[in-house]
DNA sequence: GTTACTACCTGTAGCTACTACAGGTTCAAG
DNA sequence: CTTGAACCTGTAGTAGCTACAGGTAGTAAC
């Protein structure tokens, strides 16, 4: 069984060492063993796991969610239906946060529309915003 | 000329009182004066100022740049086409984060997608968020 | 004048998810 | 045996607030 250290570990999940550590200390990770100088080493599950948090994270997923999904997968008792409705959940909240970031791109361009430009120094922008 | 207190001013502006204070901390309001008591007490441009800050926030400006802006205004010598510059770079850092959650979504989607649901305890969202 | 109540005050700690040090130790190669 | 990279711990910083704790000011009624 292959033992690997921290910047390894690094390397092959593209997970900053730091971040490694914090995940550690909040107990997303297990405390791996140490080497007889104190180094960290990993084996495969350690991997998999660091996988996993990293690609929820990549898909927005919370470290809360994240860890609520790890423990529903140590525990063992997790139905498909479940982790279904975990990522729904998300997937409404990051709709929500779509419609939030459109409207506001709605709100700049319509602004900025009412400017021209040029060296004048009242601005319509700055109005708009004044109001 | 009228003076108000903070809780009046937190009311005309939809602003809470904690975040006043801390916009006038980092020095985005100026230090009011005070009642002989030590209560704040605002005017008319600290109303007009504080709305400012509200909306560009609003519009997801960020601190930095709502104080940029500020001192743009402040100098007095901004014109229309600098101001334009600053929420046209806003507009664009906005839509990168469209662009962004979009992707998200879309991921989220599909992976949702090859989930039945159910009482399986070998989800396929699970199988992907692992590899 | 006193009581009661709200509004205000300061200062500090907490939130998310990391990131960036400082100042030291261990490991591996030559 | 020395060098240099990789590792260690612990703490503080980031954005933009929010939430206390523990106290004081203002005001209205009695």
């Amino acid at each position: 069984m292959p033992q690997i250290t921290i910047g390894k570990l690094s390397e092959k999940t593209g997970c900053h060492i730091e971040t490694i550590r914090y995940y550690e200390r909040i107990g997303l990770l297990r405390k791996p063993p140490r080497s007889t100088g104190g180094h960290r080493l990993y084996g495969d599950a350690d991997i998999r796991q660091l996988t996993f948090v990293r690609r929820s994270r990549e898909l927005g997923f919370t470290l809360e969610v994240v860890r609520n999904l790890l423990s529903h997968i140590d525990g063992g008792d997790h139905t498909c239906a479940e982790i279904k409705a975990i990522a729904l959940d998300h997937l409404t909240e990051v709709r929500r946060k779509l419609a939030e970031l459109k409207r506001l791109e709605r709100g700049l361009k319509d602004m900025i529309a009412t400017c021209e430009g040029g060296d004048a120094t009242d601005c319509p922008i700055l109005e708009e915003l004044y109001a």
